[in-house]
DNA sequence: CCCATCGGCTAATGACTAGTAGCCGATGAC
DNA sequence: GTCATCGGCTACTAGTCATTAGCCGATGGG
């Protein structure tokens, strides 16, 4: 891989395991084998590398999520299926996932108030797939917010604890918490 | 209240706004009216404002444990009350549970380990009420790994975005979660 | 009244950090 | 071969922060 791409990898990691204020530039030089300030041959600043995780992240996430429910209508199958990719992404991108929701505090604007943009977006169209449900009668919950919440709150979890090689595949993950979803919001299938 | 217990209130409200790293003994003291430097005529170390929390908050959620579950056998009942009292005390505690999950990369040792200790065991207890009802075949979950994760994250998410003058009163709250605990499982009540 | 303690304060210390300046060897185009 | 560019480096700047030192006014017990 080239340098810039190792930087963002390492800086990553490191934001991941100690948090993106504690993590110094030396410490993502030494992560690549130079100097914290030859960084700056290819990153501008250390806030750059963190609005780039916290960006693409959340486009990522909303895209997988369009990807996922497009053309799909069944309620029960549009809600497998954003949950699906909701819960794949943050098991997949288990770093990008925990960075962009532990560090939205360090983000600095005018970034902040894009990615909690994005954020808010997300949240809008999960809870239209749950209020599909309601509406089509499938769905029993008595708050569409409060129950696109829990869902959403599972796949953070997943970011937090889960391990590639850890005793769940990713499939058997996936396809437990779409069944947790659904069982969540009254579907007993 | 006597001024010590101010500083840990401000410090307890600065942390989860700002995080530990970023907030400054000035901003505490800021908070409660004086000078930084005059903190330490309370307080040892600003590392103390964070072991009192971290400490307190999980020996507090572990006794509400305890105290939900002591004597209940019906597996049931048992998830019930167990999911009611993990609600309860990030809804009614959001701060200190939010402080207390998000921070635990800021103690010090040998502070790190108690946490760490204390709640690991939180999580058994919580599995073993989830294998209780497996055992007797209430339950219905391919692991009771995941879905013991699955509801404590669910607490987790409560303590993010959970605030006493939302559209959501605590009971209300408490009783949707204790039901999506239940369906979670398996059990459609 | 005296004086010790309490709890403020300002100033200083020591450590650390993001980012800049400017040097230099290697590399590759011409 | 020369020279510009690239991407390292060390030294430095400027700022921040936790914590300490030491001063001082108020308070209250004797």
């Amino acid at each position: 891989m080239d340098r810039s791409g190792h930087i963002r990898e390492a800086a990553l990691e490191l934001f991941t395991r100690k948090g993106f204020e504690s993590t110094t530039m030396g410490d993502i030089g030494a992560a690549v084998g130079i100097r914290g300030p030859s960084l700056y041959k290819h990153v501008a600043a250390k806030q750059d590398l963190l609005v780039a995780i916290m960006v693409t992240t959340m486009e990522d996430l909303l895209a997988a999520h369009r990807a996922a429910v497009s053309g799909v209508t069944d309620p029960v199958e549009r809600l497998r299926r954003a949950t699906e990719a909701h819960v794949r992404y943050h098991a997949r991108h288990r770093l990008e996932a925990f960075v962009g929701t532990r560090e939205i505090r360090s983000l600095a604007e005018p970034h902040l108030t894009r990615v909690l943009a994005l954020r808010t977006e997300y949240e809008a169209c999960f809870r239209a797939v749950v209020q599909s449900g309601v509406d089509a009668g499938v769905f029993q919950v008595d708050s569409v917010r409060l129950a696109s919440y829990a869902i959403l709150d599972l796949g953070m979890g997943v970011a937090v604890w889960y391990r590639a090689d850890g005793e769940q595949s990713e499939d058997a993950l996936v396809w437990q918490y779409s069944r947790f979803a659904l069982r969540l919001v009254g579907v007993t299938a």
